[in-house]
DNA sequence: GGAATTAAACTGACTGGTCAGTGCAAAATC
DNA sequence: GATTTTGCACTGACCAGTCAGTTTAATTCC
């Protein structure tokens, strides 16, 4: 086993030292209070109080504001990405197509969402500001997971399932703003829709059954 | 006239009143940075300083910052779903299908997005944050556009040129979500496309022909 | 088994700086 | 001469980050 791989293990089984307890506590303290009113809204006197913890602990375990909450977005997003290649290589074992990957990817991401809504709320509401310290890691973290759906879509391409005339990049974009948009919309505008109510109309914008009599 | 209907009407045209030109300045410069930072993070010396006028100004003209604020909103929104709104009436006016209306919305809203990147930048950012002070302006606002889509998906299931199967809100969220995002991420990754491929990408999605042949 | 020792983890009062909003006299503009 | 803008000093609240001291829990030693 390499070093880099226990690490990644450590990071990923939300560990149950002491310290680790408490950086959980801050993350999900953070992660509401933040989704709820925004980075610079949010002091940290209030994060070490929902965490029920003393301030000091934060920057024991922080070096800064702004360094819990970089960390909460690498974490978070590895939640996601890990999550959107699992059930792209599932419906692939299973010999399924590779819309019936993106669909399985989009069902992978409104579980998601339904999970944590808060950290996409956070996550939305950050990504296209521009000149802020953490810009760096949302790029390169919003990449790895639009990198999965692009990566489905090329193979589906070159197997002649998909149009060759569909552009990547743009339509992979489209379709995580479909379902980023629409989940949120879920959460906020009509919480008593269940998953399945939502998957099935984005599925049905997916494969074109939009239009007409079929 | 009542002191109120003047008022509003006064901020429709933008008024070109020694007074409207330096609101008008003031909000430029509220909306660019308060895109790229957030509402908290910028400051009203620094609106002043951009907007080229003195601090006392800004509270000549507005009673907060919040309201500041608020004001931008609800001027920015009333441009996005007149032109929404105009873009329906026209394909219906030519005789376009409802599915023409979908697509034309979809172009009048990139061609918005492209106009005014600093306020979607911000209307996203906010939309779906809980707890803040003007909140229910955007609920409001949101629900304006939304229904406008929402419109002409029920007059397509009325006259059987769309699928009697599909969900109106869910689907109108999702397409909203699909152009917002694929627009925003137009603008910050790859901003040399021009909206003519954007739109194409986007059109492709919504006639649901992405997966091959045919 | 219990006392002593140690390092890691945590605490919370305090500091220095920042910022929204005020007040007002003078100047510019219409 | 009335409205609008300026410039700038000031206040009081708020907040990120610090630090000297305390607690916790594990280890060593008798």
């Amino acid at each position: 086993m390499t070093i880099r791989a226990m690490e990644s293990s450590r990071a990923v089984d939300s560990g149950s030292s002491r310290r680790q307890l408490t950086r959980q506590k801050l993350y999900e303290a953070a992660v509401t209070l933040i989704a709820e009113q925004g980075f610079s809204a949010t002091t940290v006197d209030e994060i070490a109080e929902r965490a029920g913890v003393a301030k000091g602990t934060v920057y024991y375990n922080f070096a800064s504001k702004s360094v819990l909450f970089e960390e909460l977005l690498r974490h978070g997003v590895r939640l996601l990405t890990t999550s959107l290649r699992e059930a792209a290589e599932k419906t692939a074992q299973d010999g399924g197509s590779k819309v019936d990957a993106l669909d399985a990817m989009i069902r992978a991401g409104l579980v998601f969402i339904d999970r944590y809504p808060a950290f996409t709320q956070l996550y939305v509401a950050e990504l296209w500001r521009t000149n802020r310290a953490w810009q760096s890691t949302l790029m390169v973290v919003r990449q790895e997971a639009v990198a999965v759906v692009e990566g489905v879509l090329r193979d589906g391409i070159a197997n002649g399932e998909l149009s060759e005339e569909i552009d990547i990049p743009l339509t992979a974009a489209a379709l995580v703003g479909m379902v980023l948009v629409a989940a949120l919309d879920w959460q906020a505008f009509q919480p008593e829709r269940s998953l399945d109510d939502v998957h099935a109309a984005l599925s049905r914008l997916l494969q074109g059954r939009v239009s007409g009599n079929r």
